[in-house]
DNA sequence: CAGTGGTCTAGACCACAGC
DNA sequence: CTGTGGTCTAGACCACTGC
């Protein structure tokens, strides 16, 4: 026998009706006084389970009036994204091609929103897997004063990585890009291609809590060795 | 002034803590006892804002124990994805160049998990901007009997939207997977391709409560027509 | 054993919706 | 005005941890 606790009933059952469509979206709850008498629970242990609704995106509240059912986010979806993992090929080795501090041009220092006086850190390197080369990576992070450049910590290190040591991870927002494109000369240079082959791009954008960018960064995989993947909720 | 409820301060005060690395991942919170003395609140109180912080990421607990911070995961990224709006240009026009029930071959009725004795819908769509082809769409749903296929309504439809009359949205669990591609000879002709050029291929497979698949397409975009957006949270 | 978080109760007062 | 959800209190008992 399970007996698990009122709210997570509370929460299930609610779930459970909305799934099989006995509750539709912008329907509205039972009220909480009502719940409590339903499941002989006070309104704290009703809350509990509401609460569960709400942070799983099934409810919403309007203050006055009541719990009302939410219209399902059918296009939203959780995605792991680091240059060094992903599904196909996992990069085993890197080649730091170059660390330079340079000066930003026009269309990087918009990018960043920096003053174009300031520097900028380059760091390019190529991806492994078994000897192949995977991708081609490129970061700009703006120069902060004693900002530790340690090579060997570079090599290996993601973008978030790479700034970890002067911002807290927590406080750093992320956005990607995602799109395809076609190899440049460059490319296929340097990833060793031969034939026809198309490439998926990543671009990062790092900022900081006050929506300053902290940090950019673009990959380009040889399209073979990546498959991102995404899934609901 | 604002004075905020003391739950959300209990969350913003600890929250900052985590942001500016006074506590770091692995540390341990106050008791919620001492929490409550600390900000002269009742442990519900307390509790409520220790609440926000594990449903954004920043703590968990372990019972008997304590509140500790968590890890970040810097590689976490919300997409909002359908194959019908995206960020270079969404599509204005569709033309469906086939629907039809067909037997499944073996890696489809694989992919599907279903008997290749079932039937499976077929559904080819070209999508358009302006004028121009832009992707090149396919899905795959199990015949169920009964099943409406109204000409009409397939024409606009997302995967998730083709299956929400047999199905409420909030029981269907989504998988994408993205990927980079050179076209063939049909997708050049479909994409009216002349050049060189990538194609963003976008996967989509979903499953029902049970995890059982109820439906599968891809979506072949061209690649100057589409970028894929997402961000951390 | 004492201390922790997990669950729960039976109240309370508030701001706000709608009549 | 009554009814709603939002916030909050001051308790309680439990299972679990670590000594």
């Amino acid at each position: 026998m399970t007996s698990s606790p009122v709210y997570l009933r509370v929460f299930e059952e609610i779930k459970e009706k909305i799934n099989c469509s006995e509750l539709k979206p912008g329907d509205i709850l039972p009220p909480e006084s009502a719940l409590c008498k339903q499941y002989g629970a006070s309104r704290a242990t009703v809350r509990n389970g509401l609460a569960l609704l709400f942070n799983e995106g099934y409810i919403y509240s309007i203050p006055g009036k009541g719990n009302f059912v939410q219209s399902p986010q059918s296009n939203k979806y959780t995605v792991y994204y680091d240059e060094m993992s992903n599904m196909i090929s996992s990069v085993d080795d890197t080649k730091l091609l170059e660390v330079d501090i340079i000066s930003p041009e026009e269309y990087l220092a918009n990018l960043l929103q920096m003053s174009k006086s300031k520097n900028v850190i380059l760091i390019r390197r190529l991806f492994f897997n078994d000897g192949e080369p995977i991708a081609y990576d490129v970061k700009y992070l703006p120069y902060v004063k004693g900002m530790p450049i340690v090579e060997k910590e570079i090599e290996q290190a993601t973008l978030p990585e790479m700034l970890s040591k002067d911002i807290s991870p927590f406080a750093i927002k992320r956005h990607i890009r995602i799109q395809a494109q076609i190899p440049n000369e460059e490319m296929k240079k340097q990833l060793r291609i031969k034939e026809h082959l198309a490439l998926l791009v990543v671009e990062q954008k790092l900022f900081d809590n006050d929506n300053k960018p902290i940090g950019y960064g673009i990959t380009y995989f040889n399209g073979d060795y990546i498959k991102l993947e995404g899934r609901s909720q």
